[in-house]
DNA sequence: ACCTTTCTCTACCATTTGGTAGAGAATTGT
DNA sequence: ACAATTCTCTACCAAATGGTAGAGAAAGGT
């Protein structure tokens, strides 16, 4: 059973679309990273449309367990549990920068296809929301409305992530230490963004642990 | 002189390529919704590669201009000089939503012309970076990686600006009050996440005005 | 009036696109 | 061992792609 190369195909058209969009790869190009004929391609995967909504559901599964597992393990107070859930989405969007990128393409869908997506990821949002609400009403977090803070801290996130030439621009190096400087701003800057004011949102330990290092 | 088909082309396919992207748009749709025939395009633009470089270039001489004149009417405290260039911005952004989808495309350029692009915004960059630091310095922002602050505080317009589809799944409308009430958090949102620990980021006044309505 | 330049067109072309038809290996169950 | 199923292939196809060649209309300069 070859089921593996159904599984190199979705990985590979994955990380195509997800780097220069649905309409600009081809099928002989994922067919050529893969190293089979285009018609194998097809035999998995029937229209090229199938195999653009199989990708997409795979990536809204795996975004979906990275995140619910973050949240499970992360403590009660609220900026803690953002920073988790950054730091376990960091991880698999730095490994595979498509990643991210192939949730950026979902505008440029048709709006059927667009919806299957954001209705299987709209039960994660919906919680994050309304959670946002609750922790608002009690202090824990700055007042303001919960849809757009969600919307804003997810445009920060890919946005940062997704654009490596906007990095650059700013004398960023991609390596190790880059990565992880990148990370503990990312985390600092939506910590301010979101405590409640008056509050430090940044954990000054964390930023001396960091300093000393 | 119909010199004026010239700046029609430029618009559309400006338009086309922010928002589908420039591999998934082709001479023909530019040509038939500009209403001339492919090879008029062709004769004012040799290309494709040249009209991708020409509306390119006109959008970064766009943003520079707007960038620059936000900054010169605004007052020296830096969070209010920043919520001038975001409403600066804003405004050619939601008019013409491919402004900053294009910005975004560079991405996928490959690296020579991205590199032009870039060169020409480099100047615009290195001055917010230095001014930024400043800043922090003198204690009037919080204390960060200037050029990263930069990158967050891009990513986070543009990718709030490009991206319809998050803002309908967080229950955002398109309209007037919608428009103005995302324009308001995204200022209050970037004014938190520059603000300096233990100051208030946002302008209360501002927030109280907005309840009120 | 006439020539030149500017502008847009129709008619093609080679290549690439997503997709079909169907043959021939590998693998499987019995 | 054999038949059925699973898998990958070569050989095509019509439509769309970026681009060429060159004709003809419009407009300007003299």
């Amino acid at each position: 059973m070859a089921r593996q190369t159904r599984q190199a195909i979705l990985e590979v058209a994955g990380n195509l679309f997800g780097h220069r969009g649905f309409d600009a790869v081809s099928l002989d190009q994922i067919a050529a990273e893969v190293g089979v004929a285009k018609q194998t391609v097809l035999y998995w995967f029937s229209t090229k449309d199938e195999l653009v909504q199989e990708v997409l559901a795979e990536t809204a599964v795996e975004l979906t367990v990275v995140v619910e597992a973050a949240i499970r393990s992360a403590s009660d107070d609220p900026l803690d549990r953002m920073e988790a859930v950054i730091k376990a989405v960091f991880r698999p969007a730095v490994r595979r920068p498509s990643l991210l990128g192939l949730v950026r393409e979902i505008s440029r869908l048709p709006t059927e296809s667009s919806e299957r997506l954001t209705d299987s990821l709209r039960p994660l949002i919906e919680r994050s929301m309304n959670w946002m609400k609750t922790e608002m009403e009690a202090g824990r977090l700055r007042r303001a409305d919960p849809g757009l803070i969600v919307a804003l801290a997810y445009a920060t996130v890919t946005g940062i992530a997704t654009e490596p030439e906007a990095l650059r621009v700013v004398g960023w190096n991609a390596d190790i230490a880059g990565l992880r400087r990148l990370r503990d701003e990312l985390v600092d800057f939506l910590r301010a963004a979101l405590a409640p004011h008056g509050e430090v949102g940044v954990d000054q330990r964390a930023v001396l642990r960091r300093r000393r290092e």
